[in-house]
DNA sequence: CGGCATCCAGCATGATACTG
DNA sequence: CAGTATCATGCTGGATGCCG
C-alpha cells in the first residue's frame, strides 16, 4: 500500500475527505463532543451501570432535556445501551456498548490530558 | 498510592471533580472541543507549518470568523504558535506547540476512530 | 494577505411544567 | 422514576464590509 507523503508523518493518517465541509465524519464527531456526550461517556466508563437518576446527579449541572437529548443521540449512535426493566417505579439501566467503551477511553485520554494540563497551570498560578 | 474502588478499573482515573458543574476543566474540554478546532488541530498536525490563506483552504467551509476565533483561542490555550514575518505582504505561519502536539495526538485518535467507524457503517450500508 | 468590527440567524442549550 | 412538551435564550457560528 502507497502513502501519500503529506501524511505519512502521522501516526494516525485522515483521509483528506475529512476536511470537506459536508464530510459525515465531521457531523459525527460534534455530535460525540456536544457539551455533555464525554461526560456522559466519562460517567458510565467508570463503574457500573447507571440508572438515569443516578447519571444527573453525576452529570452535576445536566438538565432533564439535555440528559435524555444527549443519551439518546449515544444510543442511536450505538454507543450506549437501554436496559428498561418493566417495573413500577421503572428502572432503566446504561450501559456503554462495546464501540461506546473504545469511543470512552479515546474521551477519556482527552480529558485526562486537559485536566492534567489544568492542574499543573494551577499549580503554576498559585 | 492508594485509588478510590470506584476509579481502579479506568486506566484514565479522573478526579471526581470533571462531573462538579463549574470545574474549569469542562470549559477546557469544551473549547477544545469546539466545532473547528478539531479540523485546526489535525490540519496542523500533518505536515509542514500553514498560512492563514492554507488553512482557510484545507478547514474547508470555515469562515475568516471562526478561523481567526478558532486560531486565537488555540493561541490563548498554548497549543498553536503563531509566528508573523513582518512583509508585506503579511506573512503568518501558524504550528503546533508541543503541547498541542500532545492534544493533536489524542483528537486524531478520536477522528480516526470516528472515521473508521463510519467508513465500516457505510460500507454496510452499502 | 491577514485580519477585525458589526450585525444577524439558527440551533444548541436551558428552565419549567406536565405525564406514564 | 424516567422521562416528554413547551417556551425562552444565549452563544456559536455566518455574512458582509473595512483596515493595516
Amino acid at each position: 500500500m502507497e502513502v501519500s507523503p503529506s501524511s505519512a508523518r502521522l501516526s494516525f493518517a485522515l483521509p483528506e475527505g475529512v476536511f470537506t465541509a459536508n464530510c459525515p465524519t465531521r457531523e459525527q464527531l460534534n455530535r460525540v463532543m456536544s457539551k455533555w456526550s464525554p461526560l456522559l461517556l466519562a460517567a458510565l466508563a467508570d463503574g457500573p451501570p447507571l440508572r438515569w437518576s443516578e447519571l444527573r446527579r453525576k452529570a452535576s449541572g445536566i438538565t432533564e432535556k439535555m440528559l435524555a437529548q444527549t443519551l439518546r443521540a449515544l444510543e442511536d449512535d450505538g454507543f450506549v445501551h437501554r436496559e428498561a426493566r418493566p417495573v413500577v417505579p421503572p428502572h432503566v439501566e446504561y450501559t456503554l456498548t462495546p464501540e461506546g467503551e473504545q469511543l470512552a477511553g479515546l474521551v477519556l485520554a482527552l480529558m485526562s490530558f486537559i485536566v492534567d494540563r489544568t492542574v499543573a497551570d494551577d499549580a503554576k498560578a498559585g
